[in-house]
DNA sequence: GTCTATACAACGATAGAC
DNA sequence: GTCTATCGTTGTATAGAC
């Protein structure tokens, strides 16, 4: 049982090993990705993979398990911004996460495997949309708090704003499709912020209130 | 090349090969649907796909092509209605049918594949997102010229709204994730409306120059 | 066009030496 | 743990009879 010695979790190979399978699982897909294929591209033998992990799919859960824990979250926003400039700021940051190529072919892989891999899609859906959203939903209560924004339920309104900036534009580069200039990353969002802005400016009360 | 004569375009068994290679790509994937299964669920032999399509690909880019052109159009929705009655029905008519498993499959294996088959990827957006969102703006054209909302660009606005319909929720039952009843259809779609409605709500002189 | 039978390659996984 | 070599299976695609 290598996986429960220490040294088999920080071995060197290992890492190899994982390194490869990930990049030719999200460059091809999960049945695409052979296992030579990853024994050649991390330099070891297919006999070194088998010895590290039980079978593919062991591999592959390893590999999603380890993307899902790299979890980068957005730099703190200035807290002297206004309502405009903060939501323009985290809508530009979680859309430019979001048009990777690596977050993209991470997307199409897991909900392509989500039905034989539920687990996984768990994982990748609590690392990835529900984290987002928590720091958006946080920023959204901080704006609240400032009276900048009527915020009822920041978890609502986090999901309407992530839905807004992942539309058209994300479809079309989840799609590799050629993307018109109409659909920029500065359009979507200021479309997005915009909207949100309309629909959740602070009653003029409370404005007043916190101001005062 | 019986593709090229009449009796292959319209044949039963070709249908049916066509049939039992849609349900199993849509059921296991590309890759884990073998010319085997199709075989055998269409009833007919291996040989027999082989004199209709030249190879699996070929097959595959036939199948979605075929769902692609049965293009469901909504029905026409009651010109009396107001705007919130309008949105709602259109959003909920929309997330319904976003959230069918067979909706989902196809997502799922048309964004898996799109970086191998850029044509097929194109075809499904033309068909899918592209007529769904050509419907909506042209019901919110409608709403405008009615003075009941504020409209400037349909087809912004068009995307803004389906990208809210298809937040969480569509994300969770993509995923197959066990979804809680905070996050139901009813909600998201109220949501959507009621977000829409408070940012592109029409201004006073405009609907009274239309309404008097 | 349709079948049965088969060729041929690729794949996942293992045996055994070191 | 790591290698070389290989096993057994499965998959795509085809040959040849009807």
């Amino acid at each position: 049982m290598p996986v429960s010695t220490r040294s088999a979790r920080f071995s060197a190979k290992r890492d190899a090993i994982l390194d490869a399978a990930c990049a030719l699982f999200l460059e091809q897909g999960y049945a695409a990705a052979s296992m030579d294929a990853v024994a050649a591209r991390a330099g070891v033998s297919k006999a070194t993979i088998y010895a590290h992990f039980t079978d593919k799919d062991d591999l592959f859960g390893a590999v999603i398990r380890m993307r899902c824990e790299r979890n980068r979250t957005f730099a703190p926003v200035s807290p002297a911004l206004d309502a405009r400039a903060t939501l323009t700021l985290i809508g530009r940051r979680l859309l430019d996460l979001l048009l990777q190529p690596d977050t993209l072919a991470m997307y199409r892989l897991v909900t392509a495997e989500a039905p034989r891999q539920p687990e996984l899609a768990r994982a990748f859906y609590e690392s990835g949309p529900v984290t987002g959203k928590a720091e958006i939903a946080r920023m959204l209560i901080e704006l609240g708090h400032r009276g900048l924004l009527a915020v009822e339920d920041p978890w609502r309104m986090a999901d309407l704003f992530t839905g807004m900036l992942r539309a058209d534009l994300f479809m079309r580069t989840l799609l590799g499709l050629p993307q018109p200039e109409s659909s920029s990353i500065e359009q979507t969002v200021a479309a997005a912020v915009e909207t949100m802005l309309r629909a959740f400016a602070p009653t003029r009360t409370t404005a007043q209130s916190l101001a005062g």
